[in-house]
DNA sequence: CAGTGGTCTAGACCACAAG
DNA sequence: TTGTGGTCTAGACCACTGA
């Protein structure tokens, strides 16, 4: 019976669900009862069992089929939740002073490699930017962005010098969709001038691209000393990586 | 008004609500309708408008305050799934012959260094694995591995051989924790000679430590060349990752 | 065809926090 | 104090799908 006393109704009959699945006293493939069973058991009503079978479907631990009923899930992709935090964020955390520099700052026609990276067509004008964020007086990440002008074009006229890029675009463009591509690469000439690292030295490489409402709107590269950097990510069965 | 006839009434509203809030019609701060009103409006129930909302507030959109009502939230976080899939699909999907070769088994007392990548206590004995998946002929990752001898005995008289230790462990273990650590890497000699890519350069690596309900179950570390290999992970506003 | 999940309702009570 | 979200119910109809 699991019974804790905490909690919402449907919130306990969750934890011990959870517990039979994730302990394997149901094993995968296992059929639990069907929901009227279940609100009998729980002694609830039949929408407090489905909320409670739609939330165990939703994080993946059961596989719901009509007429069948509801059966444990076979685990399968390891899905975790990646958290790319803001850099200044990021930085302060290990409570560590934040600067950044702004190294370059041009608006022009976009290249072809621009065009590739930002997912634009032919004239388009882009703002390059580069810029270094420190931690303590120790180069942290490089930041090597294209912002889309004819999506954003406020940005021309922006003063990047105080306001760091990914901040400034946060409170123009609030909801987007983004790409990220992780890699690692060997610094060239230019990393490891601006890292203040030897050349060759490996890096981790985290390129976004970012879409609004009305099109692409920036890309954006950020270079680690990758022996100083890490990515964390975690994965806890059962729960939403939402919630 | 977005007005989409496909779906159920709740996914209606839904992308209605949703609409507004990634265009920009409703911008961060803004104070939605009640509940009551929401309903009236869509000739709903308030349960129906209840589930919209909640629905919408678990996925990061909004935020609810009791009396206060629910506001538009302002965008923190770039969190993202991130999916580490299994290598054999990983391979597969790219229409490359999979196999791999066991290189190293070994069962032995856990070492100071097992102990904390493992999570482990004092005189616990681990099974040591290495192993090198191949794409087409080339090598494709470097798989170093340590399992828990303690909490998978059947480990140590399993044959490694012909199942890769990774879907061996899904089935025994099938539920479990995760936690991965993403870094950039110079190849070590041992390395490049496994991978035949030359020393230094830049490699991706992933590590991850694996829990299961009766405790850890196994460290594991791959190496991909860096240049050749990367991870992608998406996100979406207002789709759950888990979803 | 029958049983399951999927969805929706109209109404209810409660806890909580802002005014 | 009052209005809001949070939760729960008893019952209903539908769509799908496996037997």
């Amino acid at each position: 019976m699991t019974s804790e006393k905490d909690g919402t109704l449907h919130s306990r009959i969750l934890a011990d669900l959870e517990g039979k699945i994730l302990s394997g006293t149901w094993p995968p493939g296992h059929r639990l009862p069907f929901e009227v069973d279940l609100a009998v058991h729980y002694g609830c009503s039949r929408m407090t069992a489905n909320k409670v079978l739609t939330q165990l479907a939703r994080a993946g631990l059961i596989e719901r089929r009509k007429k069948s009923g509801s059966f444990v899930a076979q685990p399968v992709a390891q899905a975790a939740v990646l958290e790319i935090h803001d850099i200044e964020a990021e930085v302060r955390s290990l409570n560590l002073s934040y600067a950044f520099d702004l190294k370059q700052q041009k608006a022009r026609k976009a290249s072809a490699a621009d065009r590739q990276r930002l997912d634009l067509s032919a004239g388009a004008t882009v703002l390059d930017l580069t810029c270094l964020h420190r931690a303590g007086t120790r180069p942290f990440c490089l930041e090597q962005r294209l912002i889309n002008l004819d999506t954003v074009a406020e940005a021309a006229s922006a003063d990047f010098s105080k306001t760091a890029p990914g901040a400034w675009l946060i409170s123009r463009v609030p909801w987007n969709a983004a790409e990220h591509r992780i890699q690692a690469f060997s610094a060239s000439a230019e990393i490891s001038a601006a890292l203040e690292i030897p050349r060759n030295a490996a890096c981790l490489v985290i390129e976004r691209r970012t879409w609004g409402a009305s099109g692409p709107v920036t890309f954006v590269r950020f270079t680690y000393p990758g022996d100083r950097h890490a990515l964390v990510a975690r994965f806890q069965p059962g729960e939403s990586p939402a919630g």
